[in-house]
DNA sequence: TGTAGAATCGTTTTT
DNA sequence: CGATTCTACA
């Protein structure tokens, strides 16, 4: 048979084995930078090219964005059709099938998701409707409770097993807690809600009670691949064998030494039982690494060896040479970042555009001090992880008016709406909701609430808006209809920072016009969700080039050509929370070990000596243990070298412009000075950046 | 109901 | 230390 591609050619072998062998259980380890993504892009063309139609291919990955990316990639190599390839996570993928089978289990097909915010509001709901916020202290708080919940759906274990393995000190709870997790479970079924959990458990079991779904499954996918196994957890792991139980068909890949989601389920464990699940399973490897220079594997490769557990892989490369990498020991978190900025600059210079560079922390307020510095210096970025837009309250409170029209009897968006009525407060909201949940028609129901004078034009405000709302069909009209209901609740709720959060409710109503029916557009922020615009030195083009801050978490998958991993004294990172307990240390190694595989041909280690902690002011740190334990693979930055080049910088940049004069960024180019801002502010028209306001304290601006 | 002041916390990562 | 949550009172 003749095929398109010549998969020999573009292939290594194990790569090939992969692509090559479609039937049955295909177990893929592969290591970081191994060519994964690309294995898996060449198995979805294969497939295609041998005459399996695309939306028989089902296609599980970590992000949606990843799917997408994928099947792009597959397109380019073939043709569209391969776009056509079923993709998504294993939540939007839940989500989909339950709009379709949910009936079968008690749920209609509009039921609400609850994001991990809404899901902790009735956690605390139920807590206090139980009088168990009163009876003593210890009580754990909401965002506990609900971890526990978590942990126990996803690892398949009972409550008990979770508190007595995790919260030891809360199982003097256990009865109350037991008591709260089946209202919280019956809460959320009687009013058509489902947390993320759920949507894997109910997906679950209709496939576990329904073996004519199962068949269905088998006949709509015949052929399903799992990339990031090593980060699914025991409920997803029986969810694909359901899903595969007619043929069989079925390819996980991962890299057990990439595990980093064990704080939500996820259990490396699961990709060494898969050959347990199938039975028969082929498992093939993949060790050359084709993205990092050896002395940035060899410092990988240290890391995972201080490993307690593993099982694989020694990763090697055929790219020679290369620097070794680079510690810098700051002063503080000040000097951390002006090191940082002052590399990035350089390297900006020497023609490495901004987005091939990344900076990777642990936690996303690591960067907080670093963003003030690129701010300052004016160079652009984005960054990746932390704060999600839905979980903002403005945007949460928005989202609330349209979950009602969708899912009336969702109370929880109920009791947030008509808190936002001045005169409302939680008794009146109660005795509403109380009216409501026994209505054939809440939504035109509320007009007709016996209401007191105090807030009795508030409500019929609503009324109408929610009236109004019904009628039109746009996501993108709902949400201005919106807007002018909330406009003056908005300024009175968020006087303080409310131009700020008024960014925010731009961006929702640029993501709304995208689609065309509300229940999608609801499903993709919950499923999905967009990340808060923290983007800072704004640059008017979307295309911009912008240096990269993220995460670790957040930059899984993603490569750059320098990457600069910052904040790793102990605390830091690790983080204080892992310390104490060995297989979250273990984590937290596999973390670092994911971070430093980002790179490409650089990578730069830092640590500030001192930070400050809250309530002890400015501390010494210790170097990250993970630093000590591969100590010979890198090399230490020159202190002298970059006291020098500091003083060198400052003396670059003259203490004043006149308007017309020509100058020169590093970052920016070449422009001209319209006028002083400030004493130390200039603003400059860049040719090709446009108008910038810099700092001359900062900013690396010479005259031309 | 709404607010001001007091108490109490607790610092991750994400679908 | 800062933000969030609770308590007391108008």
């Amino acid at each position: 048979m003749g095929y398109r591609l010549d998969y020999a050619k573009d292939l290594n072998p194990a790569q090939l084995e992969a692509v090559r062998t479609l039937w049955g259980p295909v177990l893929v380890i592969a290591g970081a930078g191994s060519g994964k993504t690309r294995t898996l892009v060449y198995r979805v063309v294969r497939l295609v090219e041998e005459g399996v139609p695309p939306e028989r291919i089902l296609l599980l990955t970590f992000t949606r964005k990843a799917a997408r990316e994928m099947l792009r990639r597959a397109a380019l190599l073939l043709d569209e059709q391969c776009e056509r390839v079923s993709g998504g996570t294993f939540h939007s993928l839940a989500h989909l099938m339950l709009r379709q089978y949910g009936h079968l289990i008690g749920y209609l097909r509009q039921f609400t998701i609850l994001d991990r915010g809404d899901a902790e509001d009735a956690i605390n709901l139920l807590r206090t409707a139980l009088g168990l916020s009163e009876r003593r202290r210890r009580f754990p708080k909401k965002e506990t409770i609900a971890s526990i919940f978590s942990k126990a759906i996803n690892k398949r274990l009972s409550l008990e097993e979770v508190v007595a393995e995790e919260y030891p000190h809360f199982l003097d709870d256990l009865e109350d807690l037991a008591r709260l997790f089946e209202h919280y479970i019956r809460y959320k079924q009687e009013h058509q809600l489902m947390d993320y959990d759920d949507l894997l458990v109910n997906w679950y079991r209709v496939l576990k009670a329904f073996p004519e779904v199962r068949r269905e499954m088998g006949r709509r996918f015949e052929f399903i691949m799992v990339d990031e196994y090593q980060d699914t957890n025991a409920l997803q792991a029986e969810i694909v064998r359901l899903m595969a139980e007619e043929h069989g068909n079925v390819m996980v890949v991962g890299d057990d030494s990439q595990s980093i989601y064990a704080f939500r389920g996820a259990n490396f464990k699961n990709i060494l039982e898969f050959p347990k699940l199938f039975p028969g399973t082929k498992i093939i490897k993949l060790e050359e690494n084709y993205r990092s220079r050896q002395p940035i594997l060899d410092l990988a490769n240290a890391v995972i060896e201080h490993a307690k557990e593993k099982y694989t892989k020694c990763l090697f490369t055929r790219k020679e040479g290369g620097k070794r990498p680079l510690l810098y020991k700051a002063r503080d978190e000040a000097d951390q970042s002006r090191f940082i900025a002052d590399r990035i600059l350089e390297l900006r210079e020497e023609g490495v555009p901004l987005q091939e560079i990344a900076v990777l922390f642990r936690s996303a307020y690591h960067s907080f001090d670093l963003e003030l510095e690129l701010a300052k210096r004016n160079i652009p970025f984005v960054k990746h992880g932390g704060l999600k837009l839905i979980e903002t309250a403005h945007i949460k409170d928005i989202v609330a008016h349209l979950r009602l029209l969708l899912n009336p009897y969702d109370m929880l968006a109920w009791n947030r709406v008509l808190l936002l009525i001045e005169g409302i407060g939680p008794k009146t909201s109660k005795r509403i909701m109380e009216f409501l949940r026994s209505e054939a028609d809440p939504l035109e129901a509320i007009a007709r609430f016996p209401a007191r004078p105090s807030y009795a034009k508030g409500l019929q405000t609503l009324a109408k808006l929610l009236a109004k709302l019904r009628a039109e069909k746009i996501p993108e009209g709902q949400l201005s209809l919106l807007y002018d209901y909330y406009e003056p609740i908005f300024t009175r709720v968020y006087y303080d920072d409310y131009p700020k959060r008024a960014k925010d409710l731009q961006q929702l109503l640029a993501i709304a016009n995208k689609y065309s029916r509300l229940e999608d557009f609801l499903a993709d922020l919950a499923l999905e969700p967009p990340e808060a615009s923290v983007a800072e030195v704004e640059t008017l083009e979307p295309e911009d080039e912008k240096l990269i801050l993220s995460t670790v978490h957040s930059a899984k998958g993603l490569e750059w050509h320098t990457v600069f991993v910052i904040s790793l004294a102990e605390g830091r990172f690790p983080s204080s929370y892992a310390v104490g307990r060995e297989e979250d240390i273990e984590e937290e190694r596999r973390l670092f070990y994911v971070a430093v595989t980002r790179a490409q041909e650089n990578l730069f280690l830092t640590y500030p000596a001192t930070f400050y902690v809250p309530g002890e002011g400015r501390v010494f740190s210790k170097p990250s243990r993970f630093l000590e334990e591969v100590r010979q693979k890198f090399e230490e930055w020159r202190a002298e070298e970059s006291s020098f080049m500091l003083e060198e910088d400052l003396e670059e940049t003259p203490s004043s412009f006149r308007p017309g004069e020509l100058v020169w960024h590093p970052v920016f180019g070449e422009g001209k000075v319209k006028r002083m801002a400030d004493i130390d502010k200039v603003v400059v028209q860049f040719i090709s950046a446009g108008e910038k306001i810099l700092h001359l304290k900062f900013a690396r601006l010479e005259r031309l």
